[in-house]
DNA sequence: CCAGATATGTAGTGTTCACTACAGATGTGG
DNA sequence: CCACATCTGTAGTGAACACTACATATCTGG
C-alpha cells in the first residue's frame, strides 16, 4: 500500500484550534477562513482531513466530549448525589470561566438554533448535552437504591435539572458572568439536590 | 407637513412574524428572504422601517419583552419567593412548549454567539435577560426584608439562579423537551428557593 | 530512481447573503 | 390638478461564503 505524502499538521492541534473558534462565534458564526487561519492551514487540507465544516465540527465536538467525559467519570465518583451535583455544578463554575477557553460551553456556544442547511448542529449538540444528563441520571439512579436519595425523589428529574442549571451557567458565563457568580448560582442549585436527599 | 403614501402593511403584526423567524433559526440563520416572506412584505419595506436586520431584531426583540413584562409583573406579584419562582419557572415551562411559539425563549434561540460583525447581537440578548434577573432580584430582596427569606440569603444570588435554570430550561425546550419534563425541572428547582426560605 | 499516492498552496468557482437604485404608485398640502 | 413626500415591487449590487480544480511537492513500494 502506496503512503504518500504525510501530512504536515497535527489533526488534534489543528482540532483544538478549530474548538475554539467555533466555541467563540459558533458553527454559523465560524467562517472557513477563521478556521484555516486558527488552525494554520489551507481549506483543502481542512477538507481532505475533515470532509467539510459540519465533519470538522463533529470532529471538534468529538474532541471536546472525549476530554469532558474523563472529568465527568471523577464527577460521578463523588459518594453521594449531593457530592456529584456540587462538584459538578461548582467545577463547571471553573471551568465556564477558566481563560485558557472561551467562556461558556462548546455544547451550547456551538449553535442552538441554526439556519436552513444545518438544522442537525443543533441537534448534533443537544445529542452530547444528553449523554452527559444520561450519565447523570444513571449516577442519581444508583443513589436512589442505595438510599442516598429519598424513595420519593426521581432521578431522571434531578438529572434534567443539574443539566439545566449547568447549560444555563453556560449562558451566563458566555455573556460576562465571573466565576463568583457562577459558584454562587451552584451553590445555591444544590440545595435542591440536598432537598432529594435522604436525612442521615 | 406632508405625509407621503401611507404604509400598507402592519408594523406589530409584520414584528410578530418577523420575531418567529428569529426565534426559529436565530439571528445569523435567519435570512432576509426568510423575514420578508413570513412579514409578508418586500426587502424595501422592511429596511424603510426597520433600518437593518439588527434594527430588525432590536424592535422584535422590544416587543418580546415588553409582553414579557406583562407577565413577569403578574410573576413578581406572587406572595412569597417561594411562590414567585414557582409561578415564573413553572410557567416558563408551559410557554416554552407552547405549540403557538417556536420552543424555547427568543433571548436564549436568538443567538448565543455570533460571527463577526454580529458581535453586540449576543450582548443585545444578554442585556434584556439581565433585566429580567433584576425584577427578580428586586423582588427577592422585599422577601428578605419581609422575613420571607432567611437572613443569611442572598437575593442576587438566589435570582442568577432563577434565571440560570429558565435559560436551561429554554435550550432544553429547543432541542425537544416536553412539558412534563420542563415541570419536573421547575419542580426540583423550586426546592432551593424552598430552602433559602424562613421557617414558616 | 521511478511510479503511484497523498498533501499542500494558489487561485479561483458558483451561490447566497444583506442591502439598495430606481421607477412607479399612492397619499397630503396648496 | 400640481408639487412633494413617502411607500412598494422589480431587479439587481458588491461582498462574503463554503468549497474545489489544478499544479506542485513529498512521501512509500519496488
Amino acid at each position: 500500500m502506496r503512503m504518500g505524502r504525510p501530512r504536515e499538521f497535527d489533526a488534534e492541534t489543528a482540532l483544538d484550534q478549530a474548538m475554539e473558534v467555533f466555541w467563540r462565534h459558533g458553527y454559523e458564526g465560524a467562517t472557513i477562513a477563521q478556521l484555516t487561519e486558527a488552525m494554520g492551514i489551507n481549506p483543502p487540507s481542512l477538507y481532505a482531513c475533515f470532509g467539510n465544516k459540519e465533519g470538522l465540527l463533529k470532529a471538534a465536538l468529538d474532541r471536546y466530549t472525549k476530554l469532558r467525559g474523563v472529568w465527568m467519570d471523577e464527577v460521578v465518583a463523588a459518594p453521594t448525589a449531593r457530592a456529584v451535583a456540587e462538584r459538578m455544578l461548582m467545577g463547571i463554575a471553573d471551568k465556564q470561566t477558566d481563560p485558557a477557553n472561551p467562556p461558556g460551553c462548546l455544547l451550547v456556544q456551538g449553535g442552538i438554533a441554526c439556519g436552513t442547511g444545518s438544522e442537525n448542529v443543533p441537534f448534533e449538540l443537544a445529542t452530547r448535552r444528553a449523554q452527559n444528563e444520561d450519565q447523570l441520571r444513571d449516577r442519581f439512579v444508583r443513589a436512589k437504591a442505595e438510599g442516598d436519595l429519598k424513595p420519593s425523589s426521581d432521578p431522571a428529574a434531578l438529572a434534567r435539572y443539574v443539566s439545566a442549571v449547568a447549560v444555563g451557567m453556560g449562558v451566563m458565563a458566555s455573556s460576562g458572568a465571573d466565576r463568583e457568580a457562577l459558584r454562587q448560582v451552584a451553590s445555591v442549585a444544590v440545595q435542591a439536590v440536598e432537598a432529594q436527599s435522604a436525612p442521615k
